[in-house]
DNA sequence: GCAAACTATCGAAACGCTTTTATACGAACC
DNA sequence: GGTTCGTATAAAAGCGTTTCGATAGTTTGC
């Protein structure tokens, strides 16, 4: 079968010492183009491949890179960051690179909650996706591994990031109902402390005054921001609250997916008809997103492009660790489905989509 | 920081040789327990943990399982396998095991198309997760390499495998909609090739056949078995021409929760009510299901868990290379919503599910 | 035409562990 | 009381790579 055929034994049915073997391999220094082509038969005839953890214990490189996500964006959320993760595994793929993933708790105590692949210094970068503690990031922020943080910022870190167009998106958002006749619209959202939320409430806002709507940004009681709760109870709370304050909205912005379909929900509970009634737009354009009654008008973020970007940029870092941070931004676009607007709507079916956009 | 402490230091900090540091780490041998609590003690003052690398490269063990699923598995049933990924993931942690994500085709060429941690040997042990080539599956198998296939089985393979109880749950789905009343009762699938879907069939047609309506387990009418399409569009056609056949069905079981997605879809497209009309039941209990309008019955499947068995036989079998083969057959749920039955419904709500049910 | 600079190849050290073998000591055996 | 056995520790031999000189032949520069 496939036997533990090594470096040694290419080099030697090669007529090659083993060093030569390896400049192969490694595509560096100097090797005739002779000397080249002959190691490679022998390589390509007995499909040797180097072990990896040979390699990488004389290296010190370890080929790896760790993909860190909070466990309750994982499980609750799954549809966003697993998307992201898949992204970050097929570039990694690509280049040769494994993706290591664990997920970390509300907490963080260095010695105790430490992701093990830091412990092992198992990885030459780090990923971390959505927002995690403080304290964990400045953790390995002094460390000197590379680090990308994807769909989440702290304005005391400084790092390469990919974020997403969050303020774009939503005041597109806004506009799009504005100019389908709605004007008493609220905003609908979860946990202040992530940066996306934040500034998707502030895309909302803004949209709202440079419309001449000072009036509606002000209205607190269009505006329901809490934390605590999972995501489609903040919907289904949020809505309720808002419908019982007398507010009377005609659009509801919620800050991500899961929320809107909470909306949907509370909505068809009390018997109103959206899109006639109210709309609702979200953010996100999970997978599921096409399938809810309504389908769901949303801001599709490329999740998959996302984690393909921080790989990217981890291993542009590794190329150049002294190169200046870098922030990429990704766009979103605006899905336009029924929940906002009766008549020509996007096709795009998300849920059975192909894996790359 | 964190410095590249090795277990030479160890060893020269507790005045003792590398080799009782390493059987101090590997709980092995003989160590007295004075020597044992001083080794330790250097240890945990130096946050020290052996590089993976040279742990692996001497012991010829990788501390990596692989993960295999179909590309289309993950991109579209998503849903699903990602779920049984993050069980294996969180019971390989345990257990200081990474798990290794790669996805392939449907075509494997042995030589071109190998799953990468194959190649460089990076694995101790391999999850096939769902249908994929039977090629594959031939392959692997030769390898002398641990493999427990999840949710796949084929006829000529023998392995350790981790199978969901399908046909007890659609009997038992067939049996709850015929105690509801419904008697013309059909079935949606996509691809046959599908060992599950296969068995879900039988399921069908046994529970309508030991209620004594062998009319309708013969009534091809009902019956849609079709593949080459996505699965919502399976529901949605399947249902079509169910519908249009003049079968009159006044049930509907689907091959898993996405087809019925479509079916909800289709019917909701031909204004008939669900479930006064005609009931659904799905197959899977993702986590939309509970969003769905009306929420969807299903089969509740553990999904974690099943990633979390294939792990442990994964141990099991490399303690012991030459145990017979182990099935484990994880039993599904059913959650009766309201797609079949207006009245007391189950409450969980796996969208917002923690993540370790 | 000779030093400097490439080009090509190799030998050997190094990477940080595990594991096998060696050594040493005391207790148990008959 | 010498042999055997069990316990405890250490020395040393790998594991399969990369990489750092070393060596030497071939160009290039002036």
């Amino acid at each position: 079968m496939v036997t533990n055929i090594t470096i040694k034994d290419i080099a030697r049915m090669a007529g090659v010492s083993i060093s030569t073997v390896s400049l192969v391999l490694s595509k560096r220094g100097y090797v005739s183009e002779k000397t080249r082509q002959k190691v490679e038969k022998v390589i390509d005839n007995h499909s040797y491949y180097p072990r990896r953890s040979a390699r990488h214990l004389a290296s010190n490189r370890t080929g790896n890179f760790g993909f860190i996500t909070s466990d309750i964006h994982l499980s609750r959320t799954e549809f966003f960051y697993s998307r992201v993760l898949l992204g970050a595994e097929l570039e990694a793929r690509d280049k040769d690179y494994y993706v290591l993933l664990t997920t970390v708790g509300n907490q963080f105590a260095p010695r105790k909650d430490l992701p093990r692949f830091l412990k092992g210094r198992d990885v030459d970068g780090m990923i971390i996706a959505g927002a995690v503690p403080k304290t964990l990031v400045t953790y390995v922020r002094q460390l000197d591994i590379p680090l990308v943080l994807v769909d989440f910022k702290l304005p005391s870190i400084r790092c390469d990031q990919v974020l997403i167009e969050n303020f774009e998106g939503v005041y597109q958002a806004v506009n799009h109902l504005i100019q389908n006749g709605r004007r008493r619209i609220a905003f609908v959202g979860g946990s202040n402390y992530h940066h996306s939320i934040k500034e998707r409430f502030r895309g909302y806002r803004e949209a709202l005054l440079d419309a001449g709507l000072a009036d509606i940004a002000e209205d607190q009681r269009l505006q329901y921001l809490r934390e605590g709760e999972t995501s489609s109870q903040v919907g289904f709370q949020g809505l309720s609250d808002i419908m019982d304050s007398g507010a009377d909205p005609d659009g509801f912005v919620c800050s991500n997916d899961t929320t809107a379909i909470g909306c949907l929900q509370a909505l068809h509970s009390r018997h109103m008809n959206v899109p006639d009634d109210v709309a609702v737009v979200g953010f996100d354009d999970i997978g599921y997103a096409v399938h809810t009654r309504p389908p769901l008008t949303t801001l599709h973020v490329p999740k998959i492009e996302m984690g393909m970007q921080a790989v990217r940029i981890l291993l542009d870092r590794l190329e150049k660790p002294a190169a200046s941070y870098q922030t990429r931004m990704v766009d979103t676009e605006l899905m336009i489905r029924e929940s906002t607007f009766m008549g020509q709507t996007s096709e795009v079916s998300h849920l059975d989509a192909p894996l790359v956009k």
